[in-house]
DNA sequence: AAAAACAATGAACGCCGTTCAGTATATTTG
DNA sequence: CAAATATACTGAACGGCGTTCATTGTTTTT
């Protein structure tokens, strides 16, 4: 019952974003009443946990290729160039995952976030590696890290909440481009 | 009228940030009913402008020192130093100019855009200032400008959204510094 | 067959943005 | 002056939201 309402959940999300999902519509898609879903999901931050999982494991998949490179300096630059690829072409999944406000009080008991901070954990052994093999000269991996991240997420969620309306449509993602290759070019720096 | 509807939402923006307003608390501020607010505002969504345009303006006196510095380079590092001070300082406003969702089509009409455009264009120019003093080898004074900005918005984007809980509470205003230290240095190389 | 546990719901509550017919007051007009 | 018009405002409602709870059927246990 409780993958049935997820199940309808995520359709419903993919078929409509975040604002077309509510409790009325769930349960109207699965021919039950609104209330019923109480029943399986304390509330809606419950079931909206659950759908954050299903964006963790999607970005998860879509970043394994870049995880099994060998060179941690090539495995670091695909890896950038993955999670802003999926920012782009998943901009609903990315928003719940790394923007969305509703679902954040006491998130870190929950397995999205733990699949999150997996995720993070491979990201900074990465830059480790890199510091390791000589890559770079600093050897603080986690601030790179940090560094890298906010880039990558400051192009994808400026993207994603229409702050880049000052450039014309069809160059904001020739722009991103363009920046991702210099902040690895800088990165080259370090 | 209008600025008096005005004056009432935003104290109560500041008080309960974005969340706590609406339409029916606002009337109640200005003993007025709901209804009389549509008098006066077409919608909820045209009262959020003039919020943003107070955002806006509130950012520009934060920046304005920075933008009296003679030597470009010395104005770039204050400008990003306190574009992001005033980030963590004032999440709400932030939220409103560059994360929320809410009240974004149609918005290069208004004028807290507007205003956002000038402010931007300030930046970029003071980066091609940087550029025609030969502080950077590159060119391309867009592309770097993003650049930045991408960083400094992915810092106070994904601490403002909470999604730095891997980071202990009292280090995530450190790490931000050492980033924003990071960046600075590896924009000496462009 | 009676008692207990379970599954599901209709109806409601309180919140929200928004609309609109209607009222009370001020202004203009003949 | 009274009548007509314009202005300012509102109560009550609509539809949508998340959520709760007493109640109803149904199954399982005793």
């Amino acid at each position: 019952m409780r993958s049935m309402i997820l199940k309808a959940a995520l359709r419903i999300f993919r078929e409509k974003g975040y604002d077309g999902v509510n409790m009325r519509n769930i349960a109207e898609a699965i021919e039950y009443s609104p209330a019923t879903l109480y029943l399986y999901f304390k509330d809606k931050n419950e079931l909206y946990f659950a759908l954050q999982f299903e964006a963790a494991a999607a970005k998860r998949e879509h970043l394994l290729p870049a995880m099994q490179i060998e060179d941690p300096w090539q495995r670091l630059i695909d890896f950038g160039r993955r999670y802003i690829d999926f920012g782009f072409k998943h901009p609903d999944l990315y928003d719940l995952l790394f923007i969305t406000r509703a679902p954040m009080e006491h998130i870190e008991n929950q397995e999205c976030w733990l699949l999150g901070i997996a995720t993070h954990k491979f990201f900074v052994d990465t830059v480790q590696a890199c510091i390791d093999q000589r890559y770079f000269k600093s050897t603080d991996a986690e601030t790179i890290a940090y560094t890298l991240w906010c880039h990558a997420h400051g192009m994808v969620s400026l993207f994603i909440r229409e702050r880049m309306r000052m450039y014309p449509e069809e160059k904001r993602l020739e722009l991103a481009a363009k920046s991702f290759a210099m902040i690895v070019r800088m990165a080259e720096s370090l």
